[in-house]
DNA sequence: ATGAAAGCGCTAACAA
DNA sequence: TTGTTAGCGCTTTCAT
């Protein structure tokens, strides 16, 4: 059977094609009557509206792009979920793009929004730099940003308070009597890591507690990494009872290391990471972790830049930073 | 700075719109000296084609649909993952569609096939029955399946031989001495469910055990399912000394009631699930699984799929049965 | 190897 | 409230 467009039903429906796009997109200067006549014509032929005419007239794609380094990481799962079913509650689609940890996937994946595949894009913690992003955002392209802020007049960001959350995780450790706190940081040049370690010595220059260098070390955020970077440390120093993991796959690197040094948590060292990781909760001391609100990052972001759009603004607030919780469970409590 | 468009870079070349267009495609006709042309205008123009008016003449999207119930769940973004990075190197674009486990949003999905969005849509173990799907196909649209069999000329699958995939489980409980075994299935209704229960008897029958009635239960996937299903069939029985689960949440649910119960893994009871998540490495003791090659199944589907709809027709295969593994680990070894 | 011309299906000014 | 008329930006016959 012949598919029909829009000239079909207005024919049918003995009315003009403006009309019954009228119609189509809800628009209310539309007389009842008339409008019961068109979804007549509507329904008699099957008409399904072609999104593509529409789109290129329209020039609008209702798509979003999300750009993130492995889909099959939780942390970004969550956030996608919290992006995708926000877009979809509000009749947009969304792209999705695994750059597959590299840089110049991300940028290729830029090419979307310039060449109109998609309306706007959302960077979740890029590598990609601060100026590199800003670039795009200067030439008018919308672009959105979780887990990292840059200060942009067009740019709404949800990003955690990194150096609150450092301290919240040292607080807690110096609560529970420790003195010597080692910390696994992240990439040494990503921006987290920075406002982490600030909220690291912060927590500790309050508590009176000298900064020493070689109780912090780097690592790239994975099991292995962690688990290498602690035995690294341990290698220069063995006086300290508590580590703080930049993420929970280093906290279980930890915990490797740990079993195959014979070291016992949280006797021996107490340990604590970031993410809230599902797997914190099934291994054996369960992971005291810090809990960001992934999925509402996510959803609020898509919000904000689906608004900024439409010219909803109430331009007010581009920002949100988001707290984020620590919860504490055996690797950290009864230490001595 | 105005945005070019095709009769810009024309213009500045000195050739017409679909000269460009071809150099633009690729297309092999086009004189060397012209085309050198071309391209350096579309450079001095910092031309960049539009996506929107290349979708309506050609008719392509060069975008395929996924759906899944729960992004998060690592078996989806797992299958997502092999889909967009196969998509993308073959130069087409994912879209994200989550049905939050809602059968009604599965069929608002396919509005993106029927309104041209997509020219694709690939569903992953879809709640939909496969009448309702099979009408789509017959309509021309062409939809992809994994996690599914449908037999239908024009609708590539991925799927598990999931009789196979029981059948080694329960041989292996079998070698390892187990004589009563329990099968916590999948939801009753499912085809998975059926496969694998025939898996079970057909190995209980080459083992000359009888099957038993109520040593079978239904769960629904989750941990909390498989919790109950458990108990549940515990309260009747207390005789069996082995269970297989239909995934590796159930399997957790099981760990779980044992926990409760006191009942000890694996010494009186073996345990076994599938999927062989993450978590199965990380719990003590680790949990015997099942491995799909979840990657792989999502990556041919979508080689294939692209394939069909460019007409590269060795049409000869749709339909790939990939073997699972078993990995035995701790939870099913052992055992008296 | 290249150009001219005709739309793909729709919406948005502008008129009426 | 409805219709008329132009395109949105591109590709693709059909000529040449």
């Amino acid at each position: 059977m012949k598919v029909s467009k829009i000239i079909d039903v207005a024919k049918k429906a003995d009315v003009s094609p403006a009309t019954v796009s009228r119609v189509l997109n809800g628009s209310n200067l539309v007389n009842a009557k008339t409008k019961a006549k068109v979804m007549q014509a509507i329904r008699e032929l099957d008409y399904i509206p072609n999104n593509m005419g529409k789109q290129l007239r329209s020039r609008k794609t209702m798509t979003l792009a999300v750009v993130v380094s492995d889909i099959r990481v939780s942390y970004y799962a969550e956030i996608i979920k919290g992006i995708e079913n926000m877009a979809n509650s509000l009749h947009y689609k969304v792209l999705i793009c695994d750059a597959q940890n590299q840089k110049a996937k991300e940028f290729e994946f830029l090419s979307l929004l310039m060449n109109r595949t998609v309306d706007a894009l959302i960077l979740v913690t890029p590598n990609l730099s601060d100026e590199e992003i800003a670039v795009y955002a200067d030439n008018g392209y919308t672009i959105g940003l979780i887990g990292r802020k840059i200060e942009h007049p067009q740019m709404p960001c949800s990003f955690t308070d990194n150096v609150k959350l450092a301290r919240e995780v040292i607080v807690h450790f110096v609560e529970q009597g420790h003195r010597k706190i080692a910390f696994l940081c992240g990439y040494a040049d990503a921006m987290d890591s920075q406002a982490r370690l600030e909220g690291y010595m912060k927590a500790l220059q309050e508590a009176g507690i000298p900064y020493e260098d070689d109780l912090v070390d780097n690592g790239d955020f994975s099991e292995e990494g962690g688990c290498e970077a602690f035995k690294r440390l341990r290698s220069h120093r063995s006086d300290f009872t508590a580590v703080f993991a930049a993420n929970d796959e280093m906290a279980l690197g930890v915990y490797k290391a740990c079993a195959e040094l014979g070291i016992s948590i949280p006797d021996q060292l107490a340990v604590a990471g970031v993410d809230n990781i599902r797997l914190t909760n099934y291994v054996r001391p369960r992971i005291s972790s810090v809990e960001q609100p992934l999925y509402a990052m996510g959803a609020v972001m898509t919000e904000k830049l689906i608004d900024q759009m439409n010219d909803n603004v109430w331009a007010d607030k581009r920002s949100f930073k988001v707290d984020a919780r620590l919860v504490v469970k055996e690797s950290s409590k009864g230490a001595e």
